[in-house]
DNA sequence: CATGAACGTTGCCCTTTGACAAACTTCGGA
DNA sequence: TCCGAAGTTTGTCAAAGGGCAACGTTCATG
């Protein structure tokens, strides 16, 4: 395999405060892996054998109910750890982790967290601010499931989505990765079917553009609107 | 102030490793109060000055959202630490903490919380497993929100607190401390209506009895089937 | 022991949204 | 280029549950 280079990782703060030998270290025991859009990376349940860093694309992290239905908590974006199980004294992965675009993706065995932490301070501090930003996430989430109307959650999680994603351009902010209707009932609770007609009412009102597996905020302020309104 | 006994702690996962002259370090430097029913132990926002024990009583942790109403996230048992908003790198409380019933509380100034970590590693690790086991149960709580029709959440959370906090009595499993209709509607993301008219449904079916800020659940089985029941 | 505040119950109505059904469109691969 | 799978749209209907309103009950407090 050839070997990686020591610039995909001295911009990111979980090493951005390393030196160079450590950052080559680091990256002597990463493997790089590219995997497709739609394929599983790990789950939810399975041995928490690896930890790993996204360099590019997105990953959809969703967990399952018994009876089969899934919900999707979080995206990562590029340049996150996830997968850090183990930062919680965890031996299994509480979640599902897909990519959602196609994705590069670094990894290393658990067995080196330990002495990550150990010997790299700005991962250790790096990778419990992840932790404590994804559960504030994940409670603000929740708060928004118990208070919001459904058309608030799904103006929402469409504008949040925009927001850690998005890319200008010439109609607006652009969803940088695939996303179904399906795939934004899943984050909100919902069925495909209402999120169905939701966008289609906003496309009529100039709010969004969308076509298959994309979505486009053609009027952010609009959306913030719908998303706080409560009539 | 009287010194605290070292008994309170010894028994503790966080402290059951230590030798006692480390036990006794830690209780010296310890506060320990006492708070009413309903009293704030800290609120979101704030600085986060202190982390927490809870040496008797519970404690209810709960997010405000923007147009005031409040969503309660989890509760605390006897035993926990709390507040430990440190762990995740934050410098102010991710939530508000009120206690539901008198409680007792240890508290310590957060300018130990470092050394604490680096000297006492069987207290760090239990830190960790516990910010891992409550972001597992808000996950819990997300995907139960986005799941399930209101009579099962509200089964499922009466549930619940019977089994974290049940004491039996001659009727069945009690919930330890007072909780009213409300609080049960702000758990489950209804209204308080809607709680009042499915307990009194169960009170006539004899799976439940109740009283003013008191339950007691007298057909555990029924009310799990309720639970998981899709129709 | 009287009073008000906090808590709980219940009835009625109406909106929201899930369920079911059917058809249409887009896309990738044989 | 054709076909099937995946994704999307739309219509109709019914039920769940929130909003509103009124009233009942319990409890703490002066």
């Amino acid at each position: 395999m050839a070997k990686l280079d020591e610039s995909l990782l001295t911009g990111l703060p979980p090493f951005s405060q390393l030196e160079r030998p450590q950052v080559r270290a680091i990256l002597d025991e990463a493997t790089s892996r590219r995997y497709d859009e739609g394929k599983a990376i790990f789950r939810e349940g399975f041995d928490a054998d690896h930890f790993f860093l996204l360099l590019d694309g997105f990953v959809r992290v969703s967990r399952a109910t018994e009876t089969g239905e899934q919900v999707i908590v979080l995206h990562i974006s590029p340049g996150q750890l996830f997968g850090i199980a183990r930062a919680l004294q965890r031996e299994t992965y509480p979640a599902t982790a897909i990519a959602a675009a196609e994705s590069i993706v670094l990894s290393w065995p658990m067995r080196l967290w330990a002495p990550f932490i150990d010997s790299y301070p700005s991962f250790a501090a790096e990778s419990y601010k992840t932790v404590g930003l994804r559960l504030g996430e994940i409670q603000a989430s929740l708060t928004e499931m118990a208070t919001k109307a459904v058309e608030q959650r799904v103006a929402a999680t469409v504008l949040r989505m925009a927001n850690q994603s998005g890319r200008k351009t010439d109609d607006g902010i652009e969803i940088a990765f695939p996303v179904t209707r399906e795939n934004i009932a899943d984050m909100t609770g919902t069925t495909l079917h209402t999120v169905s007609r939701l966008l289609s009412g906003w496309q009529k009102q100039g709010i969004v553009k969308s076509t298959r597996k994309h979505v486009v905020v053609t009027d952010p302020h609009r959306l913030v609107v719908l998303s706080q309104s409560n009539s």
